[in-house]
DNA sequence: GCCAACGTTGGC
DNA sequence: GCCAACGTTGGC
């Protein structure tokens, strides 16, 4: 069981989107240490579901129902998708500002490596956030 | 809206 | 295989 940390602009697939589709492809990953990291996802694994830009936080827990396969939007067929459900919000989101404050997270890459779409969290960092957002 | 950081592409 | 040029992401 691992835990993941994914990003989108709320303006592109937001939180409300994820929850009003169900079960969904998390597609349009064009990198490949994202593509690699959701190559590492199995069934079951959680990942946060951050909003980028506009937000700047972890709103929610999305869980992985479908192990990767190839992404149908990408032509070349060099990337991969899998499918998330939602499956709790955050009782309060919790902020890119308040993740920089906390020194148990000064590690993860959503700080360190700001470009990266998809990421994987210890599950120390997991608990950390998930205390943070109660 | 700007721009730094960084990843990718393509000419050589 | 190198690296300049270019495109994109995302914080500010």
């Amino acid at each position: 069981m691992k835990y993941w940390l994914l990003k989108s602009e709320p303006d592109a697939w937001s939180w409300d989107n994820q929850v009003k589709e169900g079960a969904s492809m998390w597609d349009g990953v064009r990198n490949y240490q994202a593509r690699n990291n959701l190559k590492e996802m199995k069934k079951n694994d959680l990942c946060f579901f951050y909003h980028s830009v506009t937000e700047r936080s972890i709103v929610g827990i999305v869980k992985v129902v479908k192990e990767y396969y190839s992404d149908p939007t990408d032509k070349t067929g060099r990337f991969v998708v899998v499918d998330v459900k939602a499956t709790k919000k955050l009782k309060n989101p919790v902020s890119l500002d308040q993740i920089k404050e906390n020194s148990k997270l000064k590690n993860i890459a959503l700080v360190k490596q700001s470009r990266l779409s998809v990421m994987p969290l210890k599950k120390t960092e997991w608990q950390t956030i998930i205390k943070m957002s109660n």
